[in-house]
DNA sequence: ATATTAAAGGACCTTTTTATCTTTTATTAT
DNA sequence: ATAATAAAAGATAAAAAGGTCCTTTAATAT
């Protein structure tokens, strides 16, 4: 449903919100390592995200990326559209070529709520609200195994 | 979430549970044509759906692929998990390494339930239950654009 | 028996997605 | 000014997914 340069994408940018401010810059080193990424692909996702002014970036010595406060309003939606564009979250389950209540497929009525929820959310909350969220809720979003953590305790 | 095999053979399996039987055998021309797939890939797929015992195929003349009564008892996520595997379907939205309850993403709640409803649905009803379902309700499961059946009209 | 038909099998090709590498450009601390 | 730093840009490569082609095998109608 989401390429996996959305996804890369989203968690980088949520990490961005929760950890980088226009006084503390980020590399993408740092975030790569952090959420367990592959660098030179995350910095291609970075490029195309300050293109489209998700994410914000400064070069040299302490230069890096952040979000500036206008870049934490845009959506998680702005993110996918940017990748991936949005036709990739319309598509019909079972492939049909339209996915609606005209010709719904043998799931539509179980995937239409789905999308609208999943829709709903990446459209209404911003990404610095999506971030409080997870931080309220003490999420960790890495990639990484953390069940590789544990081991290492 | 499913490749676009398991798409094209879900669909091919259920025109066959409509349309075939053990004396009408179909070939995999006439059902690449009618669900508007590549013909020489879904022949790929049909060999490997044959191998897994979900359909199944005669050679020579009056040949083809059809559904046994057995092979009508499979389920939708038989297929799946033959052409795709399982893991697929578990897969986090957001790309985390796990999806469940412990380290959930952001939007792992509205997931859970729509993936329990969906592989509910694939595990619980057979192929024939499926497509008894689909024909009471007159749907046409094919990727042909339809619209285009209306400018032809 | 033979010709015909249609699937099975295996090799191969193309496109898309994912990932890497190298060079250039901008920023800043010294 | 200069050196160091980090992103931008662009070219390339590797992997996966999607798709094709050709030869062999099995079934059957004649
Ligand atoms: S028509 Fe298939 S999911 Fe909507
Ligand atoms: S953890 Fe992301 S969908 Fe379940």
């Amino acid at each position: 449903m989401l390429s996996r340069a959305s996804k890369y994408a989203i968690l980088s940018t949520l990490f961005l919100a929760e950890h980088s401010s226009e006084t503390h810059k980020i590399s993408v080193k740092v975030i790569a390592e952090s959420i367990d990424v592959p660098n030179p692909f995350l910095a291609k996702l970075f490029q195309q995200l300050v293109r489209g002014k998700i994410i914000s970036s400064t070069k040299g010595p302490n230069g890096g990326f952040y979000l500036t406060k206008k870049n934490g309003k845009r959506t998680v939606l702005d993110i996918i559209e940017n990748i991936d564009g949005l036709s990739r979250l319309n598509e019909c389950f079972l492939g049909l070529s339209e996915c609606d209540g005209l010709n719904p497929c043998p799931v539509h009525f179980i995937v239409e709520p789905f999308k609208n929820g999943i829709l709903g959310k990446f459209r209404d909350l911003s990404i610095m609200e999506f971030s409080k969220e997870i931080i309220a809720q003490g999420r960790k979003l890495t990639l990484k195994d953390i069940s590789t953590d544990f081991e290492k305790k």
